[in-house]
DNA sequence: TATGAATGAGATTTCATTCAT
DNA sequence: CATGAATGAAATCTCATTCAT
């Protein structure tokens, strides 16, 4: 077997066992005997088992932070709309995330749910970090337009951790890709509209 | 050691050892040992590490299920105010459940985080369906009111999560009960406010 | 609960237990709390494990040596019948035998298939040995009937361990005692006539 | 260590282990310690307690089936001899179970008297259930050849039971091969006549 | 480019037994 | 007459990791 397949291999049936017994619980003898290989030659190809875990993890990672980092900067750039109405792109964010996260379910399953344990065991949170961050930006601009307002900072915590499990939700319950593009709508108009509406708080 | 001293003595320390390290990886040694005990002690007080475990969770898991239950139950007597104003008892319920949430705020943060691979490990899924069952028969008396309306179920599946994540986010982010009963006001008033918005579609 | 009550009781459950479990298996917990009692109280009324395992044995134990012992020294008295006849109270024996190994059918189990561990465990052995004592008397007296005779000693010890057999043979495969009567007779004839034509070999 | 010198290690301390205290008892710690490893390595060579056993085991008993289905389709290819005498093989098998027994004396012993718990644990019977219904098949044919005889089935599974007995008794008391050759003629002799004689009963 | 062997530390669980009260 | 608490030693098994070859 050459180099590069058996890395494939084993980072193969690593997202299998990771997906069924989650990181912690995972067995790297099983991994490699899945693969065919020993336990040694994960120690080979990999540094260890988080090691292993990150290859696992790596281009699903890389394609989710590009496309997050690409909207964000759009919406500081733009802002919130002055007309009330929610641009096109928003919707096409949606689902452009929705088909990169069904793109790559089985990865994006394990970093959300069976990452316990490992380097990306707060992932979610790190992610919900940097959506706050541009969110606070946003909502700052938001508020300077009315007179007495500021902005909630805490509900606009919540509200972000919302966004994402407006997306995490989806792929827990809805398996085909069609079905998620049209659940997704109705969601993202709710918690649009609702952070236009509640974001803002009477300053005082 | 007297009276009920030890078992008493396991509980706390399991509940460190639980909050610490989560069901799965908690060390029954580590336990006994800061009891004081031995391993040995603690099969002789319960029946195994989920039975310790339950013996943790029972009085907070006793009195969550008393109000939810309660809760509910005067929910669906009731239905959705004609007048669109929602009644006070839904901020007296969010009041008192913040009240209880915070007098067992490290029972309830194992119960709801780290009580993976236990007997409790999908408390939360269990939690939410009772709430869905009861959700969605208000839902459905709500939208007989109105003609070519229907349910969304999806929606209020994710709404449903969304009410429970409202009150664990707080747990997690606000330390301090005060700041909790401020903070939980709005973000409630922004869920009520969109369930009655979002939760029903056109009837097609 | 009177003394006695209390001993009995847990002879019986422990009985049941040595049934289920063999006396290495056996449960001092699950034995005490089947009778209501702590294990602290099995070391009140017996002096340890084997101490109970003793004392559910004792009367069936008492019994069976005193039903053997009277019947080998009969037949020493009276050795073997010259007109190749066998008397009747050898099916008087065996038929009483059977009796009582059916009205202690569970005990007689548990000392002849669950006692490894325990005080009782080379039981069977024992019986052996004693039977086998009692025989070679007889043999030698049979051999010294006949010129250029001698008993084939090893030969002898193999009848008397089927002797055994044919008894606890019979206890594991027939379940009723009548049945057992009806069974056991050519059984016995099989024995006894295959014993008087071979226990005795060339003398050479 | 290199090659299989420690699992044969293993397999051999294991064979001491296991002769002296029986599977269920013996330690795996101590067959490791004995054997200069760890346990964790016996985990490595084996399944688990049973797997090692049967490694024990696998040798001695791939022959002694070999052996004995062979015989088993010797017999029940020519039947019961006509002429009333014992074929020549039947002594010739006689003395290769022998030979074989006492050449796997160890694994024998431990096959027979000490597997309680283990895989093998009724391994005795297994062996009895295949002699049954081979000895059923040639009773039932001698029984056609006389009216109104019929086969006694409990004596029949009695004496295949005495039949084992009287191998595994030999192999107990008779240390040396050369001696258990000479003591098992006259037993197999006497069990081959008592079969033919007592194996019928009348037909009513 | 891997293998195969082995470690060592850990896990949970079970049990007979003891003893103060 | 018996309990209730606790011990301490043992059991099997799992696992990530290492390293010589």
């Amino acid at each position: 077997m050459s180099d590069k397949e058996s890395r494939e291999k084993l980072i193969l049936c690593a997202k299998k066992e990771f997906a069924e017994k989650g990181f912690a619980k995972a067995s790297l003898r099983k991994i490699a005997a899945d693969a065919g290989l020993t336990t040694g030659a994960v120690y080979f190809f990999f540094k260890d088992k988080n090691g292993l875990f990150g290859a696992v993890a790596k281009e699903a990672m890389d394609g989710f932070f590009a496309l997050l980092s690409d909207h964000l900067r759009n919406e500081e750039k733009d802002g919130i709309p002055h007309d009330g109405f929610v641009r096109g792109y928003e919707n096409d964010f949606a689902r452009d995330l929705v088909t990169f996260l069904y793109d790559h379910y089985d990865t994006v399953m394990i970093l959300f749910h069976k990452a316990a344990g490992s380097q990306y065991e707060d992932l979610v949170d790190r992610i919900a970090d940097e959506l706050d961050r541009s969110y606070l930006i946003q909502a700052e601009e938001y508020a300077s337009r009315f007179e007495g307002k500021k902005v909630n900072r805490y509900l606009l915590h919540f509200h972000t951790h919302m966004q994402i499990e407006a997306f995490t939700h989806l792929l827990e319950h809805v398996p085909d890709k069609e079905t998620a593009y049209k659940e997704i709508r109705p969601v993202m108009d709710m918690l649009i509209s609702s952070w236009m509406e509640y974001v803002l708080e009477d300053d005082n």
